[in-house]
DNA sequence: GAGCACTGC
């Protein structure tokens, strides 16, 4: 097998690989793909350490594998663990993953490196796609996904390891998985051990004390689980924090295949840092062999107006150093415009790609050489008091610094520019602040409530949130009816809030809306409000941008106003599409959004959202009426959901959040922004440079009132069930 | 007068 002799160093694997590419010409090109495969996978630095893993899973129930990037963890280990047995008695090996396309695309490799159909022994199951079966034995999916499944399944019974990959980002649902398996493995092991004892005693005497049937009956419903392997992968190199979480799980360390990145200090602080990033891509530009830049910025903004300015800059440079070019790439770009920072430049140009952290993680972009950190970020924070976020530019921390550098790394040795002095970098934070610590928590104590964990303030979180942001989203619960007096999830509306998989809010809002016979027009609401920008207004064509967004914009406000989007999308499909393919039906529905300024994508995805709601919904009874015309039965359902969020227009035309007393804006984005209605609902309330609220509706003041009344009735209703 | 990045049976 092991032709060759496993060899290791980089060295040798630019040495084989050369050698296969000129054999391809003389040999069956699918015979050669896999052999190449087998070579790459041998390569790894992984590959020398399978037995030893396997042994050390096999020995230890958890286990904290820090392996730095491209030591090939993600795809190898799960194929070790499958080898070595793991997968016996028709058990899974689970991987979770942060984000969808990660989950993907590692599924499709591994199932190429096995030889085997995707889908069938290696598989992944995401959000609208499940692509596994039952002969799926390693099975990628997000780590959403594995929480949702934990609500059916609370043993997670189909799986004898799981391995939780990129668990040092602490995204929410990391975090929250990691307290929940934590009490999986307790209570899968303690079942095991007392069915163990009962057998014992069975075989001893052939007699059960009461007490002892009831732990076989309960805890193993007939049958015993074998305990849960637990793998927690992380790139940071301090496990240490994962090891104490876990009782002093042992870690070990697997090294990575990485080019050296020359790191650059400035000799001074900077005081303006995007005027320091211009100097820097020039200099870049002018002096430095060729290869492409990677400049991390920290949002839309900035990145237009860097590309502005390298474009005037660049017109006073001689004709021949002119040969840069610039592409922007942020979450909320059109997927074709996206497309373009992957492009090669055309010869003797060099590229630039102006980026927010989407560069850092998501989206790995090809022939980077330089990288430029001005060391600044955009994050979201939470402020329970106020029930306000924030979206504001802070530092990065070291972690953020190092894992942007390494996107110089990944094809040569490259070059990192870090725009402060090396004396700022010691004074960063070592690694970002967990998510869980900085946003609201409703939704993840909704999803612990559902899984039997009643008491969250003692939950054992990895890094506990502030009892404030707990108390704050327990209160927010109970308000919109969740939870009952004793804080249990009630019955029926908390458990069917619990059961969709979106904001509490807007469960809410779809079961009054069933009430208020307009849950059709609701749940495409709901739809559209759960994704993101559904408009795409680009500077240069904001005019016509907006004449667009009139054709749709309703006099009530944005929620209908997207409303009218969504079915002016169907009607759109409906006439123009019959009897097309699927593919032409997504080109032709592409071309439709461009022509309207709106987000291909975002709209894609509130579809997706809406039919996987609607059969929810459905499942659980909700009766799906239109109201039609009557808009003011939508906006008395709107106020009765989101009263939370009501708001009343002060003398000077700022507005007042009636729940927290703030002075707030309308976002300009808003089709109210100019027409400044007395009172209105809105979605969110956000601050950055002013404390925006966007997404609103004008309603009646009495409808507010009203809505309030039947809120308190059905809150009534529900406590007199109870 | 303006939108970091993810995710959900």
């Amino acid at each position: 097998m092991a032709q060759g002799g496993l060899r290791n160093s980089t060295d040798n694997r630019h040495k084989l690989s050369a050698k296969f590419t000129i054999d391809d010409r003389k040999v069956d090109p699918a015979f050669s793909r896999k052999q190449k495969i087998a070579e790459h996978r041998k390569s790894l630095p992984i590959a020398s350490v399978e037995k030893r893993l396997a042994d050390e899973v096999r020995n230890n129930d958890t286990l904290i594998i820090v392996g730095e990037t491209g030591s090939g963890k993600t795809t190898q280990l799960p194929q070790f663990l499958f080898n070595a047995g793991f997968c016996r008695d028709g058990k899974t090996i689970g991987i979770t993953q942060p984000r969808r396309v990660a989950a993907v695309t590692v599924a499709k490799r591994v199932a190429e490196e096995c030889g085997v159909e995707l889908g069938q022994r290696v598989g992944y199951s995401i959000r609208f796609e499940d692509v596994t079966s039952g002969s799926t034995r390693i099975k990628y999916m997000t780590d959403g996904l594995l929480l949702r499944e934990a609500l059916l399944d609370p043993y997670l019974s189909r799986y004898s390891v799981i391995i939780v990959d990129e668990a040092h980002e602490r995204t929410v649902h990391t975090d929250v998985l990691l307290g929940l398996l934590k009490n999986v493995q307790k209570a899968r092991s303690k079942s095991f051990n007392d069915c163990l004892n009962i057998e014992k005693k069975k075989e001893n005497n052939g007699t059960l004390s009461d007490k002892d049937n009831g732990i076989f009956l309960k805890q193993c419903q007939g049958r015993k689980f074998p305990p849960l392997k637990l793998i927690i992968m992380s790139a940071s190199l301090d496990a240490r924090g994962f090891s104490e979480y876990f009782g002093g799980a042992r870690a070990v360390h697997i090294q990575g295949r990485q080019f050296p990145v020359d790191i650059f200090y400035t000799h001074h602080a900077e005081p303006d840092y995007v005027d320091a990033t211009l100097v820097t891509i020039l200099q870049i530009h002018l002096e430095e062999r060729p290869g492409d830049i990677l400049v991390f910025l920290t949002g839309q903004e900035e990145i237009e107006s860097v590309e502005r300015l390298v474009k005037e800059r660049l017109q006073q440079l001689p004709e021949g150093s002119r040969k840069l070019l610039t592409a922007p790439i942020f979450s909320a770009l059109p997927s074709e415009k996206q497309m373009r920072v992957f492009a090669a430049a055309p010869a003797g140009f060099r590229k630039v790609i102006l980026a927010t952290n989407i560069a850092e993680t998501s989206v790995t972009i090809p022939g980077i050489r330089y990288v430029i950190d001005p060391g600044f970020v955009k994050a979201r924070s939470y402020d329970p008091v106020k029930g306000m976020e924030s979206l504001i530019i802070v530092p990065t921390s070291k972690a953020q610094a190092l894992q942007r550098s390494g996107r110089a790394g990944r094809e040569g040795p490259g070059k990192c520019f870090r725009l402060y002095p090396e004396s700022e970098f010691e004074k960063l934070e070592d690694s970002t602040k967990p998510e869980i610590k900085r946003c609201n928590l409703a939704n993840v104590i909704l999803q612990l409530k559902a899984l039997g964990v009643n008491d969250i303030l003692g939950f054992d979180f990895m890094e506990k949130p502030s009892r404030a942001s707990i108390v704050k989203s327990l209160e927010q619960l109970f308000l919109l009816g969740a939870l009952t007096d004793e804080c249990k999830l009630s019955d029926p509306v908390g458990h069917q809030m619990a059961q969709l998989p979106l904001d509490p809010i807007y469960s809410r809002a779809l079961i009054l809306a069933s009430q208020f016979n307009c849950l059709e027009e609701m749940l495409i609401t709901v739809a559209m409000l759960s994704v993101e920008s559904i408009f795409y207004a680009p500077r240069e064509k904001l005019e016509e941008a907006r004449t667009a967004m009139k054709c749709f914009s309703c006099p009530e406000g944005d929620h209908l106003t997207l409303v009218n989007v969504y079915r002016a999308s169907n009607e759109f499909l409906e006439k123009r599409t019959v009897g097309l393919s699927k593919e032409k039906n997504e080109k032709i529905l592409r071309k439709w959004c461009k022509e309207n300024f709106i987000n291909s994508r975002s709209l894609r995805h509130a579809r997706d959202v809406h039919s996987q709601i609607r059969g929810n919904v459905e499942q659980m009874g909700l009766r799906l009426a239109s109201c039609g015309d009557d808009m003011l039965q939508f906006c008395r359902c709107l106020a009765a959901s989101f009263f939370l969020n009501a708001a009343l227009k002060q003398p000077e035309g700022t507005y007042r959040a009636l729940a927290s007393g703030q002075v707030v804006h309308i976002h300009p984005s808003s089709v109210l922004f100019q027409a400044k209605p007395e009172c209105i609902v809105f979605n969110e309330l956000v601050q950055t440079n002013h404390k925006y609220i966007r997404n609103i509706t004008k309603i009646d003041y009495l409808c507010l009132w009203v809505g309030l009344i039947d809120f308190r009735f059905t809150l009534g209703e529900k406590r007199i069930e109870n």
